[in-house]
RNA sequence: GUCCCCAUCGUCUAGAGGUUAGGACAGCGGGUUUUCAUCCCGCCAACAGGAGUUCGAUUCUCCUUGGGGAUACCA
């Protein structure tokens, strides 16, 4: 039997890193598999619902290099892909379990389920949710009820007594006794809506899901998903609940705890390949003693059976380490592509640069590649090869133990050598440097210093004579004289 | 409160009865180096506790403790 596993986000909120996690887990199961990956859109609520949303979740697996074999944008045999497209579907399946006895009308309304829960809160029971009052309901006078316009949801009629027992694939048997299962969920809201639980089993059974992988949040929900499975008496899909993804204080994932939307790490200059390795991690492992796997590499060894059970803490510093290194492995010119946006949107480079800044960009890539952790740090590295710097305060001019006067002095000799210098040959113009700095008693990082604050404007950045080389020697020496002067 | 899931260094993890308990990130200390970074080397650091089972338990069972999740006309 083909694999068939789907991601099924509810668009009511950017793409969260732990969604995606699950996304990740999905699409490698079907890869890993030979199956099918599938996108459905499980818009159903709509008050949280909006289209923003929609064109963020394309964008995101876009970004990532997921695709899927079936979904609303590509198609496929058992569409639509998106629920609010089903809807019929699911008012037929409510009422068919009317029909079979094992749902009802109820037509409680907002204040009695509040009253209902102050009571169950203010009273030390055990007893939670809703107290299945209309259960008992005669349902030929419910049916005329509902003739005559009132308003109802439909509940599904949790067994009162007995067990349901599942199988989940990574955490095996699982039994619950039925009156700790959620007491009478909704099926479809008062408005026709379907709630999840009754969209997700319907269209996981027509549209031929064999494994549901989703995080563990939702262990609770799956009694009650088999219990409707046995009522339409369909064959429920194996269950893989995937270990949660905690901020640092244990708790789930969320803002307070840093950046949580994908947009969030793609806007500071994250690397897809990064954020797919390290989520990777989370919660799964793959192969000993590497660290550095590839989507495509990722797609051919994950295995069920490599998933952990315990939840994971994100840690951005993890993160962080991952983009520097796929930031490394980029080519110049592919790194120049990743940084070109950040550059131009500093208002370092134009859209479309002339050749000649172009190439000044390019030849800059070598100097920060090992200095990157993110690409949104490029402006604040380059900058000084594009614009003019300001002239720093003087103390940053004057190296250790020496004065203002000791800084001028090799500040002047070191540009006074600059012309004369072969920057094609940086070994020799590192010798001449260092002969001069011995000449004028001085240590060769003193020489150098005040020089590099005079041509970057920092007393850190990139390498000096290769940063000289790309803005030339005219220039640098410009730089330079203006330093003199403003120490003098 | 009730129910469920989980438990190896600070963090992510390897380990599937016998290992000096391995790796990575972070931290710390060195080295390379014109600053910063990269890179290299080293160090620190864990089987939550208690009962069993066994010749032998990190590994199997139970209990305790701890952590997380669920308890919506949200998913």
């Amino acid at each position: 039997m083909q694999v068939r596993v789907r991601y099924a986000p509810s668009p009511t909120g950017l793409q969260h890193i732990g969604s995606v996690r699950t996304a990740l887990f999905d699409y490698l199961f079907a890869r890993a598999s030979g199956g099918v990956f599938i996108l459905r859109l499980e818009d159903t609520d709509r008050t949280r619902y909006s289209e923003e949303y929609v064109k963020n979740l394309y964008d995101t697996f876009k970004w990532l290099g997921f695709y899927w074999d079936e979904g609303p944008d590509v198609g496929g045999p058992y569409g639509p892909y998106v629920q609010s497209e089903r809807f019929p579907l699911y008012q037929a399946r409510a009422k068919e379990l009317i029909e079979k006895g094992m749902a009802y009308y109820c037509f409680c309304g907002e204040e009695r389920l509040a009253k209902v829960r102050a009571d169950q809160a203010d009273s030390d029971t055990s007893e939670m949710g809703y107290d299945r009052h209309c259960r008992g309901l005669d349902p030929a006078a419910a049916a005329a009820r509902i003739a005559a316009g009132e308003k109802a949801v439909i509940r599904l009629k949790i067994p009162l007594e007995g067990t349901t027992k599942f199988r989940d694939a990574l955490l095996g048997d699982i039994e619950w006794k039925n009156e700790d299962v959620s007491p009478d969920p909704i099926l479809l809201k008062s408005d026709g809506f379907p709630t999840y639980h009754l969209a997700n089993v319907v269209d996981d059974h027509l549209m031929r899901i064999t494994h549901i992988t989703r995080a563990q949040e939702w262990i609770p929900s799956a009694p009650l998903h088999i219990i409707m499975y046995e009522a339409f008496g369909w064959e429920p899909p194996e269950l893989v609940h995937l270990p949660m993804v905690l901020g640092a204080d244990g708790h789930k994932l969320s803002k307070r705890h840093g950046a949580t939307a994908v947009d969030e790490f793609r806007k500071a200059g994250y690397l897809p390949e990064a954020l797919v390795n390290y989520v990777s991690h989370l919660g799964c492992s793959f192969e000993e003693g590497r660290d550095i796997f590839s989507l495509a590499d990722l797609e051919r060894l994950f295995k069920v059976e490599r998933l952990n059970k315990a939840p994971a803490i994100f840690d951005y510093q993890k993160l962080e380490w991952y983009n520097g290194q796929y930031i490394r492995l980029k080519s110049d010119a592919d790194l120049l592509g990743l940084v070109m946006p950040y550059l131009v949107q500093a208002g370092l480079l134009a859209e479309a640069p002339a050749p000649e800044p172009r190439s000044l960009a390019l030849g800059a890539m070598p100097l920060v590649k090992e200095r990157l952790r993110f690409l949104a740090d490029a402006p604040i590295m380059l900058r000084y090869l594009f614009e003019e710097p300001p002239v720093p305060a003087p103390e940053e001019f004057i190296p250790k133990k020496l004065d203002k006067a000791r800084a001028a002095e090799l500040l002047a000799a070191g540009g006074a050598l600059l012309p004369s210098c072969d920057l094609s040959d940086l070994e020799a113009t590192e010798a001449r440097y260092r002969a001069e700095a011995e000449r004028l008693g001085a240590k060769f990082g003193d020489l150098m210093m005040p020089l590099r604050v005079a041509v970057t404007g920092s007393r850190v950045s990139p390498p000096l004579f290769e940063s000289i080389r790309l803005i030339g020697i005219p220039k640098a020496t410009a730089r330079i004289g203006r330093a003199v002067a403003a120490l003098s």
